[in-house]
DNA sequence: CTAGTTGCAAATCATTTGCACTTGC
DNA sequence: GCAAGTGCAAATGATTTGCAACTAG
C-alpha cells in the first residue's frame, strides 16, 4: 500500500484518485509552499484530469485534517505546505520569492509568554521574516 | 490646519477630500485594523460619497507613504492600520476577532538573529499570535 | 447500493482598472 | 488651466458553490 494510501486512512478520508495524486505532488515537491494554482498545473503537466475545483476542495480538506497548512504570505493567495516534522517559521525573499524555514525555540518560548501575559490561550501562530535572499544579493551586484 | 491635513502634506500627498476624511476614520476609529469594506461602510454612515475604488486607491497610496500598515491575517483579506508611534506585533483572537498588540524586543532581536544566519537582509516581518482571548474565556463559561 | 466525491460552469468576493468628469493648487 | 484625483461600472483573479454524473467501499 502506498504511502499516500495510508496517509489518508489515518486522517479518516477515502481513498480517491485526486486526494492521492495531489498528496504525491505536495510530497514529492522540491517547493514545499505550492498555490492552488501550481498543483493544479503539475496534474495538467502530469496528464490528470483534475478540475481546479477540486484541487480548492482537497486542499480545504487536507487543511482541516491537519495534513497541510495554509498560509497566507504578502503575495495576495494563499500557498499551502505539507505538514511533515517539526514546526517551523519562514524567512520568504521579496526579490524572487524564495521561501526559507527556520526553527528559533527562544522566540516560540516568548510568544507563549507574551499570549500569557495578555490572557491568551495561544492556539498557533505565524511568524514571517521578508527580507532580500543571498542569492538576489548577488543578482544586484 | 487639521492634523490630517499636515499629515497629507508632509507625506507629499494632494489635500483630497477623501484622503482627509480616511484618515480621519482611521485615526478616531476604537479598532486599529479596519478592512477597505469597514472604511467605506464608515464613510457611507457618515454620508460621505466616496467610492469603494477610491478607498483602495487611498489606502494603497497611504501603504506606499508610510502613513498605513497592510496587514494579512488569515481572513481572507486585508486589514490596514495606521502606523502611529512604535513597531508591534499582532495576538488575533480566534472567536471574536479582537485584536490585541504587543512588542517583544527579545523576540525581535532573534528574528535579525535568524534571518542574518539565512543571509537574508531583513526587510521586514510580520508576527500573528492566534488565540482564544479573556473575553471569550469567560463567555464559554 | 448510496453517501461521498468530482468536473464543469456559473457565482461570489476582494481588489483593480478604464474612462469621462471633477477638483486642488 | 491642467495634472492629479475621483466615481462608477466593468474587468480581474482567487476561491467557492450548484448540480448532475461518477465511484469507493
Amino acid at each position: 500500500m502506498p504511502s499516500e494510501t495510508k496517509e489518508l486512512k489515518d486522517a479518516g478520508l477515502k481513498i480517491t484518485l485526486p486526494r492521492v495524486k495531489i498528496l504525491q505532488i505536495m510530497e514529492s515537491s522540491v517547493k514545499h509552499h505550492l498555490s492552488a494554482e501550481d498543483i493544479y498545473k503539475q496534474l495538467l503537466g502530469n496528464g490528470e484530469e483534475i478540475g481546479l475545483a477540486t484541487v480548492y476542495r482537497v486542499l480545504t480538506q487536507f487543511e482541516s485534517v491537519n495534513l497541510v497548512q495554509r498560509h497566507f504570505f504578502e503575495e495576495g493567495h494563499s500557498v499551502f505546505e505539507i505538514k511533515r516534522a517539526g514546526h517551523h517559521d519562514h524567512i520568504v525573499c521579496v526579490k524572487c520569492g524564495a521561501i526559507d524555514e527556520f526553527h528559533n525555540e527562544e522566540i516560540e518560548v516568548r510568544q507563549r509568554e507574551v499570549a500569557s501575559q495578555h490572557g491568551y490561550t495561544l492556539t498557533g501562530h505565524q511568524l514571517n521574516l521578508y527580507g532580500v535572499c543571498p542569492n538576489c544579493h548577488v543578482d544586484v551586484g
